[in-house]
RNA sequence: GGGCCGGUAGCUCAGUCGGUAGAGCAGCAGACUUUUAAUCUGUUGGUCGAGGGUUCGAUUCCCUCCCGGCCCA
């Protein structure tokens, strides 16, 4: 049993210390030792759960059932403009419940924009508690549902008509639902939650912020005008349920949590507290929905392919490595599926995509993760024209998908106001020597002359590496000094040969490919060309990387005699593509780093000053974070 | 890899030209039957990122390291 603690009645006395009578409830009990780490506020609330359960409720029920989300209660509440529309009425009225003949008070005044007297439905919500506020014999407690989005939408309409209506303005950016208990509706479960319990395992109120609470009622307006739910007591079940009790208090509801470390490590924390973040993970998926949705429409078939390469292959970086047991080899985790996906369309796949992680070992940046998403596509019988095109056509429906319009912002001018990027018009194009003439003032007879380009780089202060050969050096300098010009979308064409060993040679010089890189917001977003399928031509550029790599190269392909063996049976004139998903997201969502546009970006192992009575579980977290569990 | 900045209560942040720390919110106790970052009264809470050095004394000064951010390569 829990010891029963001291409950503070003298209010003369010294205050008695509750965290040690927390942590003897909790001890007891063995709860504390299986905590990350200990603090007042955790103590309390576990005691908390102690308490529920010496009062006979099961801490975490699982047979609660929202009726609704808090949006879809809004939006029978705040039927907007067109109410009187019947149809809309009886649209919004399916689904609810019968209506309940007893309607909450009205308030007291009426306010001026209150919507008629109604029978309200009955309305069961479950969500997370963001806020409470306990006022005497009544109780606010505000909640938010996977709606939150949506309930932002109906505040700030509901908001404009408050305006409107010369009515006090609400704050709009809300994403919670109210709701309003009145001891009056049960007073049991009231006192529980809302007030001391000087009799009960712990002696104050039962529910935080941050807890997963349930709760039934009918709709009303307070007398402020806030639409909310009349919490109340139906054939004998609590009006308001605890239904997941948080040990862990969230952050402070003005600031939330802001420090970026924390919000990428527990992004679940991140996520509860900031809307505007699960946006944009939402919208991340409505640009993956998106992409498929384009490709689908356009005949092609979306496929998974090997992440883990026995040959590296497809693009220059490194790779991570990794070991198959069983088999004893070595193998890469894939840094481009390129080559398989070319493999398929040798095998008649005319048309194939795949939506998939990339990783490759290299740093860490505002644009680089070791993991990241590529969409691939590929097309047989079309040129790289056809997909620059094609991707046109692809970015700007997504961006009227996700964003609305062509117009996007994107970061701020230097006078602070939103720089906007226009998917609209025709994308740019400018190719390789045009750029190092225009940005690095390289005369039109200098531009095959390496010791030039080289000379040149070196008066603009760009690193180019010492192995490059000459189509990589105008490659190097081309993108450091043209990417700040790549504001608005760009395609950026006629690369070197030398830098492009998958590509179709240029038919009009044998020394170009027919590729393009399209550039927005000054990020390398895609990459694409006419697919080689020359096996002889093929190989011979295998062997030129492996001279690459010879000389020191190490972002080289290796020879892979597979995929040379597959381009022998003949693969139909073929185009490809890739797409940075993460970078889109970034540039659809207006966010700067990519860690903002991936759930859990990598860090560096958390090194937690997490400690328990018996001692520091930080080995233990560090511990599961390595992959030990290969063995 | 280099430079700069940061790590102080659960969260957001002050502060200490060296004398073991404060605020707001959260929490706890009380009042309050329609609140809106509710209000009012009282109050708990910190190995000041880690380790070492200097010192009578270090959160502060010095060194090393860890983690993060920004810029550069």
């Amino acid at each position: 049993m829990s010891q029963p603690v001291a409950a503070p009645q003298d209010q003369t006395a010294p205050q008695p210390d509750a965290a040690p009578a927390a942590a003897a409830i909790a001890a007891a009990d063995g709860l504390a030792g299986t905590l990350l780490e200990r603090n007042t506020l955790m103590l309390q609330r576990l005691a908390k759960v102690q308490a529920l359960r010496a009062a006979g409720v099961v801490a975490y029920p699982n047979d609660f059932v929202p009726t609704h989300t808090a949006a879809e209660a809004l939006r029978w509440y705040l039927p907007g403009s067109d109410a009187s529309d019947d149809a809309r009425q009886r649209q919004l009225l399916e689904g609810f419940a019968a209506l309940e003949p007893d309607s909450p008070p009205a308030a007291d005044p009426p306010p001026a924009d209150a919507a008629p007297a109604i029978t309200s439905p009955r309305v069961a919500l479950a969500g997370r508690v963001m806020a409470i506020n306990v006022k005497g014999k009544v109780a606010f407690v505000r909640i938010q549902d996977r709606s939150a989005m949506e309930v932002l939408q109906a505040r700030q309409a509901e908001n404009s008509r408050r305006i409107v209506h010369g009515m006090a303005p609400r704050e709009a950016d809300a994403v919670t639902f109210q709701l309003y208990f009145s001891r009056e509706m049960d007073p049991e479960t009231f006192d529980r939650l809302f007030k001391a319990n000087p009799e009960g395992a712990w002696e104050g109120p039962l529910i935080d912020v941050g807890d997963i609470v349930g709760g039934e009622g009918l709709f009303f307006r307070t007398r402020t005008g806030e639409p909310s739910l009349w919490l109340r007591s139906f054939d004998g079940r609590p009006a308001l349920r605890l239904l997941t009790k948080a040990i862990r208090p969230l952050p402070e509801k003005f600031h939330g949590l802001s420090d970026k470390e924390t919000r990428h490590r527990q992004r679940y924390v991140d996520l509860a507290v900031n809307p505007e973040v699960r946006q944009v993970f939402y919208k991340r998926s409505q640009i993956l929905r998106g992409l498929r949705n384009f490709l689908d429409g356009r005949g092609y078939v979306e496929v998974e392919t090997p992440m883990m390469h026995s040959i590296l292959g497809g693009a220059a970086a490194r790779p991570f490595r990794t070991h198959h047991n069983a088999l004893d080899m070595p193998l890469f985790l894939r840094i481009a599926p390129e080559l398989h996906l070319k493999r398929l369309v040798v095998g008649g796949i005319e048309r194939v995509y795949e939506i998939n992680r990339n990783f490759r070992n290299e740093g860490l940046s505002q644009r680089h993760n070791p993991e990241f998403t590529m969409l691939e596509f590929y097309r047989a019988y079309a040129t790289y024209a056809d997909l620059m095109e094609e991707v046109e056509a692809m970015v700007r429906s997504l961006a009227q998908q996700v964003c609305g319009g062509t117009a996007v912002p994107w970061g701020t001018l230097e006078d602070g106001s939103p720089r906007i990027i226009d998917l609209g018009p025709a994308f740019a194009r400018v190719t390789i020597r045009d750029g190092l003439q225009q940005w690095a003032n390289v005369p039109a007879d200098q531009l095959d002359d390496e010791a030039y380009l080289r000379a040149r780089a070196e008066q603009l202060g760009v690193h180019i590496d010492g192995h490059a050969n000459l189509g990589k050096v105008q490659t190097e300098l081309f993108e450091a000094i043209a990417e700040p010009h790549l504001v608005q979308p760009t395609f950026v064409i006629e690369y070197p040969a030398d830098v492009s060993p998958l590509a179709r040679r240029s038919d009009a010089n044998p020394r170009l490919v027919d590729r393009f890189e399209l550039y927005i917001g000054k990020i390398e977003i895609s990459n694409a060309f006419s697919e080689l399928n020359d096996p002889v031509d093929q190989y011979q550029r295998f062997e030129a990387q492996l001279a690459d790599k010879a000389r020191g190269d190490e972002e080289t392909m290796d020879m892979d005699y597979d995929y040379v063996r597959a381009l022998e049976y003949g693969m139909p004139p073929a185009a490809g593509c890739g797409i940075g998903v993460d970078r889109l997201t970034m540039l659809l969502t207006n966010q700067d780093s990519i860690r903002e546009v991936i759930l859990f970006p990598h860090l560096r192992p958390e090194v937690s000053a997490a400690r328990t009575p018996d001692g520091p579980v930080a080995a233990e977290v560090s511990a599961a974070a390595t992959p030990a569990k290969a063995g």
